[in-house]
RNA sequence: GGAAGGGUGGCGGAGCGGUUGAACGCACCGGUCUUGAAAACCGGCAUCCCCGCGAGGGGAUCGUGGGUUCGAAUCCCACCCCUUCCGCCA
């Protein structure tokens, strides 16, 4: 959520600034409705003072052992008048919130134009593509010429977008995720946390999931409602919704390991080999709360510990930078990390870190104690997939071939393999 | 699933129709004392919104949403959550 002070003050400021996303603030209706909302806030704070003072009296009155029923008329009809200038005020309140809740965050000025991935900016390049004296072939090949993998049985369980990985495929996707959280954990300060897989609407309202992503969700059937999580960010950010955390506290840095749900509604037809788009994958997830001041430090660090996954890993990547219509509705920064697949001869997303700064802690009521001005404020979150685990796999799979169709192991997984070297 | 108890400020914990935004304790901040620290003592200390240059004034908030009432933290209803016991269960 925006600071809703930023919006009343400065609305064309706000919306200079969304336009750049492509979302077009209209102005003029939050003017007209704002203005309603200020005249009915002060009319029925007026009201409500009026009645309270009324009921005083009568109180005191009694009090005094005098008759009330001569005042009684005028409080009924105070509390009358309240009630209808109340039932407005909460539909324009009602209105207004749902509209603040359906706004992106606002972008970092670093952030660079442009309306699609097409105009994202390489930051940096990493590790070179390796030169194959065949023709490597896709994930899938590599992984079912191990027997590691069975999209058909899959399909038979549950439908197109699963995948069943058995064998040394399924351990070295054991391994990968093992190995990030070990690396998190003991190389980058992260605290690791084991979270719900289900969760409550106001949980995904925090994130920013929701109201305006629900497609995008598998729902169950329960009541109240719970949503499979689309990314360990929603529960791991929520960890602080509703608290004050103290300054000293601070940062909070948190590591989980989970699936991912992801209806993938409008995806239809993308990637729909193999394992790279699923309707259910692994991520490690990197999740940061910090001090406001500083984020965007805390972005390039977060970011970097992510990279490390990769360099371990001895992969070839890149870092991005997103533009403006490619950021997330939550975000104000997002750097995108792309390995390298020879089996498709281009990069392809396998970690995502953005900064929210306060657009999360504001709707999860995230906050804390500001020793400077001694009041609480809302924090800054960030998130970032330290890495896809699916997406590594693949990754290794397809980096690690080799002509006879075995797989070398990483250095950096064998002692989560046994010791085992390569995969045949 | 059944039964009972409970959800109050950063934390613990009183209050159970009117002057209670909320006793008291802890934590925190300032001061006195001390060579310094601790202790002790004194004072301050919820959040959001509105009006006002300011001093100050007003409104809302005691799990959430309804209701009763001139007036609700206090009474009623529904829901959510927590604790304990029973049942079931990996």
């Amino acid at each position: 959520m925006l600071d809703p002070k930023l919006l009343r003050t400065d609305p064309e400021a706000v919306a200079r600034n969304l336009a750049r996303r492509g979302h077009v603030l209209d102005v003029a209706s939050f003017r007209r409705i704002e203005e309603r909302r200020k005249a009915l806030a002060i009319e029925t704070d007026r009201l409500r003072a009026e009645r309270n003072l009324h009921s005083k009296a009568i109180g005191a009155a009694k009090g005094r052992g005098e008759d009330i029923a001569p005042l009684m008329a005028r409080g009924e009809a105070l509390a009358g008048e309240v009630a209808r200038v109340d039932a407005e005020l909460t539909a324009v309140q009602d209105e207004l919130d749902a509209w603040l809740l359906g706004i992106p965050n606002l972008l970092d000025a670093s952030v660079p134009d442009g309306a699609d991935e097409s105009a994202n900016v390489l930051v940096r390049r990493v590790g070179e593509p390796r030169r194959f004296d065949f023709e490597p072939k896709d994930h899938v090949a590599v992984g079912e010429g191990l027997d590691g993998f069975d999209f058909d049985t899959a399909s038979r369980l549950s439908g197109a977008r699963f995948a069943v990985m058995r064998g040394g495929v399924a351990r070295l996707h054991r391994a990968l995720a093992q190995f990030m959280l070990d690396l998190h954990t003991r190389e980058h300060g992260y605290t690791e946390v084991h979270v719900p897989y289900l969760v409550s609407r106001a949980t995904l309202t925090g994130t920013g999931q929701l109201p305006k992503f629900e497609p995008d969700l598998f729902a169950v059937p329960h009541d109240p409602a719970l949503f499979l999580i689309p990314t360990a960010e929603v529960p791991v950010t929520n960890l602080v919704r509703d608290r004050v955390v103290a300054a000293g506290d601070l940062p909070l840095r948190f590591v989980a390991h989970t699936p991912c749900f992801r209806s993938e509604a409008g995806a239809h037809g993308k990637d729909t080999r193999g394992l790279i788009r699923q309707h259910q994958f692994d991520k490690v997830e990197l999740v940061q709360i910090v001090r406001p001041a500083d984020s965007p430090q805390a972005l390039e660090a977060l970011t970097s510990h992510a990279e490390a996954v990769l360099a371990a890993l001895e992969l070839p990547y890149r870092v991005v930078a997103l533009c403006a219509g490619d950021i997330g509705f939550a975000s104000t920064k997002t750097y995108d990390l792309e390995v390298w697949l020879p089996g498709q001869g281009k990069y392809r997303e396998i970690s995502s870190c953005s900064n929210c700064d306060a657009f999360q802690a504001r709707r999860m009521q995230a906050r804390w104690r500001n020793p400077e001005t001694a009041k609480p404020e809302p924090l800054h979150t960030l998130n970032g997939s330290g890495v896809a685990v699916g997406r590594a796999l693949v990754a290794v799979l397809e980096n690690y071939q080799r002509q006879d169709g075995a797989v070398t192991i990483p250095d950096v997984l064998r002692p989560y393999m046994g010791g085992a070297k390569e995969l045949r």
